[in-house]
DNA sequence: ACTATCACG
DNA sequence: ACGTACGTGATAGTT
């Protein structure tokens, strides 16, 4: 006999949870966010599909809550939902709808009230019921008839409740829930509850006197005293806390099952729907969810072989797979996420769909594994063949960490996270890619280990779990590739990828690999020095105050500052007024301590963060310091470096420029750099073609001094040295989409003479400012803008209705082909030079990258041959419209280069 | 985890 | 009447 089932679901609570638990996934064109949509509607298909209820409804919240009547500080810490989120109910309804589910919204209850009030009728009637919500609340209707279904630690699980499961969890039977809550309080709901009075305790409380009602009426009996003291005085509390969290369930409404009936959905509106939303992987679910008998659950991730290869035997059979395969999906898992320090736990190997491999060889106490040699030294021929293409999501610390390990991967054909990057994904982590682009939900390595204190290493794990995980992972990089290839395609993305982004990745790993030789004793001998004079320095400002407070505080200095000594106050930041170096070099001269602050500053910023930091990070294996340089870093398509970052190192002030004394070139050998001259410059001159920026560049002036007489109107020879800061202020200026505003901040030029600058310029330069226009249009109208080779920058925001989002989004619409474009240039240079260097065998090596700088570490009788190539490949690296000029330097350390 | 500050191009 | 230069990453202090 059949019998009948109700779902409820609790839509605000489940939409909610939603939004928090998914990475953010929105419709390509309009930029609107849909994750909490998303995961509404995959959550309603997959219980459909399990459940197979008969009878379904949805409730929402409707108006102010009556509890905000009881308790007007119920729920005033919350902040208003973001706009992503709320601007996602709407399609939440239409998707209810779709579904041909009722909805119930009863003006002044939330949707939890509604249900509570609907499954007591339920119930009444014998029907079985389930409840669908993300808040936990909901454990106290769970009675025989109604069991509660929350999402898990990754929305994609379910959790049931039935009244023992809820004993369980909570040590309570679910009509004390509330109980419970009431001594406990809801942080989240602000409701207060007994301070100090955590889940354990109120536990205890509830078990021994059943109820807060009975544990006032015994309430001396509560042992220890100091506990039966916070009971008292805030019996009130409790008491208000516990009406506030329970849930209603006499709201007006009726249930009428005939109404409610499963299955009424409307099949053409909800394919429209998920097309118009991007749900593509929702599609396939539909059928399940609304067939008449239960079939088989769909699983969550794509099923497949996963083989744990821990023999000798079962490494034979892989290579024997292996051998047939033309590509293949692999991923190391390391001790570490430094790749220059990492060991090895596993490697995961993905040769084709639905088949693949781990191999555990560094996992703690595990007796069946093979010793990482004896698996590389197997798996040799295959990852050293260039014929085979390797896939791998930031394959560069895969290839990295073999490489240490004496295998060097060959063929890196495709990265999925850079593919990803390329094509403006913004959450770049396999979680997120995986949900995005395959539907596929994945619980990642990462968290399986957990983070901060409770962090544990890779090689503690299971071997089972981190083998279902690993095979998960390689799997879905290797659809991820099909799906990211056809995309890099379509966008014309293609060639950016293949020709210079992947080749460009063993580029920065051998940079990355090679390192740079540090003087960690001239570091040290500065630190020292530096920390005496930090010293003089703090104990001149305790005078000069009158007393001691904490320099480095921002917070306390404005305090001294503005409230005590009471000078001129400017800029507002959160903690008071701002005390930036600009803001204090206004102040100089009028107390003696805004010098002391402004150097003391100078010097703590160097100390910290160069001198006693960089000597730390040298490598014990290597001895060098060695940098990661991340390619999926920017929005404009640098590169960027850290751990450390060596893109920073200072150059500007003398002290500053001492530290590049201690980048010093091995015995036998100089540094070499490269550096592009004026390289946004020449490329805005392409990318505007105006004739008088190009002429400049042509003629090989020194375009500050060119464009400073051009808008002077005085000839060359009699531009003077404040003239050409201003022209050169405001070169860059244009490049940043500058308004007379920061002219007139940048330079000490008054507002009205930024303005005729500006205006000048523009009329000597006619055709920049049309190159401007027209970018900002093409902003507008696409939504993007892109560089010389394709490179795309999607800001949706430059069409927003709020002025001053619009005109930040256009600032950067404007910078980014500019930059972008650089960087594809320098880009290009480094894939040929290292080419070209490996052609010929040099020992040389490529070790930095600053932008538009490429430093090289170079034997005494490689010298020449490399400057010449330097000098050959760089300007050539793409054909502009204007020359590409290269500078050339060298020597013993970074410091001295000439 | 966030904010303010500051090093670089 | 607004009140910001574009792009990064590391540090120290604060929550």
């Amino acid at each position: 006999m059949k019998t009948s089932l109700l779902l409820l679901v609790d839509g605000n609570a489940l939409v909610h949870r939603a939004f928090h638990a998914l990475p953010p996934l929105t419709v390509p064109r309009t930029g609107q966010m849909v994750n909490a949509v998303y995961g509404f509607a995959s959550m309603l298909l997959k219980v459909l599909s399990e459940l197979r209820p008969t009878h379904c409804a949805v409730a929402f919240d409707k108006g102010r809550s009556f509890r905000h009547g009881l308790f007007e500080q119920y729920k005033v810490q919350r902040k208003k939902a973001p706009e992503e989120l709320s601007s996602q109910f709407p399609l939440v309804h239409q998707v209810v709808e779709a579904f041909g589910m009722p909805a119930f919204e009863v003006e002044g209850f939330e949707a939890d009230d509604v249900l509570g009030t609907l499954s007591r009728q339920a119930s009444e009637q014998g029907v079985d019921v389930v409840i669908l919500t993300g808040d936990a609340d909901a454990m106290q209707l769970v009675s025989p008839l109604v069991k509660v279904m929350v999402p898990g630690r990754s929305f994609g699980d379910t959790v049931v409740y039935d009244v023992s499961r809820v004993q369980e969890r909570y040590g309570v039977g679910p009509e004390q829930v509330t109980d419970l809550k009431g001594l406990m309080g809801d942080p989240s709901d602000n409701i207060p509850g007994i301070p100090g009075v955590g889940e354990k305790t109120a536990a205890r409380l509830v078990q021994e006197f059943g109820s807060v009602e009975g544990l006032y009426q015994r309430v001396d009996g509560v042992s220890p005293a100091r506990l039966q003291q916070l009971l008292k005085e805030h019996e009130a509390e409790a008491r208000h806390s516990k009406e506030l969290v329970t849930i209603a369930r006499d709201v007006p409404v009726q249930l009428d099952l005939h109404a409610c009936g499963a299955g009424a959905y409307d099949r053409d509106r909800l394919l429209e729907l998920f097309r118009e939303l991007g749900f593509v992987s929702l599609l396939p679910r539909l059928s399940q969810a609304f067939a008449r008998r239960p079939e088989a659950r769909t699983a969550p991730v794509p099923a497949g072989e996963h083989h744990t290869v821990r023999t000798t035997e079962g490494m034979e059979r892989l290579l024997a797979r292996l051998s047939e395969a033309n590509e293949l999906a692999i991923e190391v898992v390391g001790t570490e996420a430094s790749a220059m320090s990492a060991g090895v736990v596993g490697i995961g190997l993905c040769p084709s769909h639905g088949e693949s491999y781990y191999l555990p060889v560094g996992h703690a106490g595990l007796e069946q594994q093979l010793p990482l040699r004896q698996a590389l030294e197997g798996l040799r021929r295959v990852l050293e063949d260039g014929r085979m293409a390797k896939v791998g999501y930031d394959i560069k610390y895969t290839a990295l960490v073999l490489a240490r390990h004496g295998l060097e991967l060959r063929n890196l054909s495709f990265d999925t996270m850079v593919a990803a990057h390329l094509m403006g994904e913004k959450s770049l982590g396999l979680k997120a890619l995986a949900f995005s682009k395959l539907g596929v939900e994945l619980t990642p390595l990462s968290e399986l280990l957990g983070k901060g204190a409770k962090a544990v290493s890779p090689g503690a794990l299971a071997v089972e779990q981190a083998s279902e995980c690993v095979c998960t992972s390689v799997e879905l990089t290797l659809r991820l590739r099909e799906a990211l290839e056809a995309e890099l395609r379509r966008e014309e993305l293609g060639r950016l990828f293949s020709e210079v982004e992947m080749p460009l990745v063993p580029v920065l790993l051998h940079m990355e690999r090679s390192g740079v030789a540090l003087d960690t004793g001239l570091l040290w001998e500065m630190s020292r020095a530096m920390g005496e004079d930090l010293k003089r320095l703090e104990e001149e400002a305790y005078r000069n105050v009158g007393h001691v407070f904490n320099l480095n505080s921002s917070q306390q200095l404005s305090r001294v500052l503005y409230e005590e000594l009471r000078l001129p106050r400017s800029r507002r930041t959160k903690g008071g007024y701002s005390t930036e170096a600009a803001v204090l070099e206004e102040l100089r001269g009028m107390h003696p301590v805004v010098d002391n602050i402004l150097e003391y500053r100078q010097l703590a910023k160097l100390k910290s963060t160069y001198l006693d930091a960089l000597p730390a990070l040298v490598n014990p294996e290597t001895g060098r310091l060695h940098t990661s340089f991340n390619q999926t870093g920017t929005t404009t398509g640098r590169l960027s470096s850290s751990d450390p970052n060596l893109q920073n190192i200072p150059v500007r002030g003398e002290l500053g420029r001492r530290i590049r004394h201690a980048f010093v070139a091995p015995e036998g050998k100089n540094l070499l750099a490269g550096d592009y001259s004026q390289i946004d410059l020449r490329v805005l001159a392409h990318l505007s073609q105006d004739p008088a920026l190009m002429g400049a560049f042509q003629h090989d002036e020194d375009i500050h001094a060119a464009t400073a007489s051009l808008v002077f109107g005085v000839p060359m020879g009699e531009v003077t040295p404040d003239m050409r800061r201003v022209a050169k202020t405001v070169n860059f200026g244009v490049v940043y989409g500058m308004s007379e505003y920061g002219l007139e901040q940048a330079t000490d030029l008054t507002r009205e003479q930024a303005a005729e600058f500006i205006k000048a310029y523009f009329e000597k330069y006619p055709r920049v400012r049309e190159y401007l226009e027209s970018t900002k249009g093409h902003a507008a109208g696409k939504g993007y803008v892109q560089t010389l080779l394709g490179r795309r920058r999607y800001i949706p925001e430059v069409n927003s209705p709020n002025r001053q989002v619009k005109e930040a989004a256009m600032r950067m619409a404007i910078n980014m082909p500019v930059q972008g474009t650089s960087a594809d240039i320098i880009k290009v240079a480094m894939v040929e030079l290292y080419r070209r260097m490996q052609l010929r065998g040099l020992e040389s090596r490529m070790v930095l990258q600053v932008h538009d700088e490429l430093i090289f570490e170079v034997p005494q009788d490689e010298m020449e041959e490399v400057k010449s190539l330097v000098l050959e490949v760089m300007p050539r690296a793409l054909q502009l419209s204007v020359p590409l000029k290269v500078d050339v330097k060298v020597g013993r350390n970074w410091g001295v280069m000439e």
